[in-house]
DNA sequence: CACAGAATAGACAGATCGGTATACCTCTGT
DNA sequence: ACAGAGGTATACCGATCTGTCTATTCTGTG
């Protein structure tokens, strides 16, 4: 049993809870039943395990999008699997992912502010790869070229208010409706 | 000068900046320029501080909001004030509010995650009264009783998006592209 | 002017924070 | 068999946290 992993995830279960801030490391010691030494053996401080529960979380997260969205055609299915999946993950329905308690990157911005801060930015990479994911979905409808960024966009901004309005509002079927806004957008961005 | 406005106020600016687990109070104390003996006058508690931060922040920006909104008919023109205002938020345009760092109901849910915290419930609260200025402008609209919450909560979704997007991924267009989204979506709800 | 209420500065308490150091234990590979 | 790596448990350090307390100064009103 790799002593680092289990810190980096019980960390994560702790940050995604109660927020970074908020959780200090005796607190993930006891959890993850691990001594302090080993902690500071594996990393230098508390920012360097922060900067690989995002990294965990990164990985963790876009592989299990990744590989609902692309078990399907790209475009069309693809798009439809996606808002599926943020689905199921609001709604806890049996995905790896632990209780949702809103993106935990949207999450870390908000408790790291500054744009310039590295875990701001190690989050808007984490985004960046998911409109990576998006992207590859909007150019196999064959929009033009000139609109994929902006089409992309669009369709993260759908993404992102579904996952805010279920978080924020507890709405639990923002992601149907974000689902149902991006079919209307885009038959009117292919026509 | 009254002292406790005045705490409430530096309080917020920091607290928005920063997060509120990141800022102490002896920083709220030494900014604001007030002694802690006349905190604890105001105040029974952080916790209670940080209550007051939040109605604060709602009154002031919700009446910034409406204030801006039903200048204009109630609507269309309504709506399009409300991207408008939005657009002009995330761009540091020349606003009553401070600098662009998110939503900070959104940020402190974020920070206080548990949807029965109090402190998360009253950002709920806060949403709650901006989707009833959506939803008087949607009901100008003519849609019909049984659709009504449907959009506004669509409408509210494109809203959140927007500035989820501006504050993680840095995009500062995406009030325009939720506002383009908004007509596209609402004409077809419509007809 | 005098006095009451409120603000000031700042020491202090007790808890907790991140991080270091010490001492002991348990595997594993040659 | 034994050295060394890496784990455990825990005491400890200095800093910082929220919150209390004291003693002093300012201020506004009768």
């Amino acid at each position: 049993m790799d002593k680092r992993q289990q810190l980096i995830q019980t960390a994560f279960e702790l940050f995604y809870q109660h927020g970074i801030h908020a959780v200090g490391i005796n607190q993930i010691l006891q959890t993850a039943g691990v001594a302090k030494k080993t902690l500071y053996n594996h990393f230098a401080s508390k920012d360097e395990l922060i900067q690989a529960v995002v990294d965990y979380r990164d990985e963790n997260f876009y592989n299990w999008l990744a590989s609902r969205v692309e078990q399907v055609k790209p475009g069309y299915d693809g798009l439809n699997e996606l808002f599926d999946a943020v689905d199921d993950w609001i709604n806890n329905r049996g995905s790896l992912l632990t209780d949702f308690h809103g993106c935990f990157f949207i999450n870390t911005c908000a408790e790291f502010n500054d744009p310039h801060h590295p875990l701001h930015q190690q989050c808007q990479q984490h985004k960046n790869r998911v409109n990576g994911l998006i992207e590859r979905q909007i150019r196999a409808l064959g929009i033009s070229e000139s609109a994929i960024d902006y089409v992309t966009e669009s369709i993260s901004l759908l993404k992102e208010g579904a996952i805010v309005m279920a978080h924020v509002q507890g709405d639990l079927n923002s992601a149907e409706k974000a689902k149902a806004m991006a079919w209307i957008v885009l038959a009117a961005y292919l026509s």
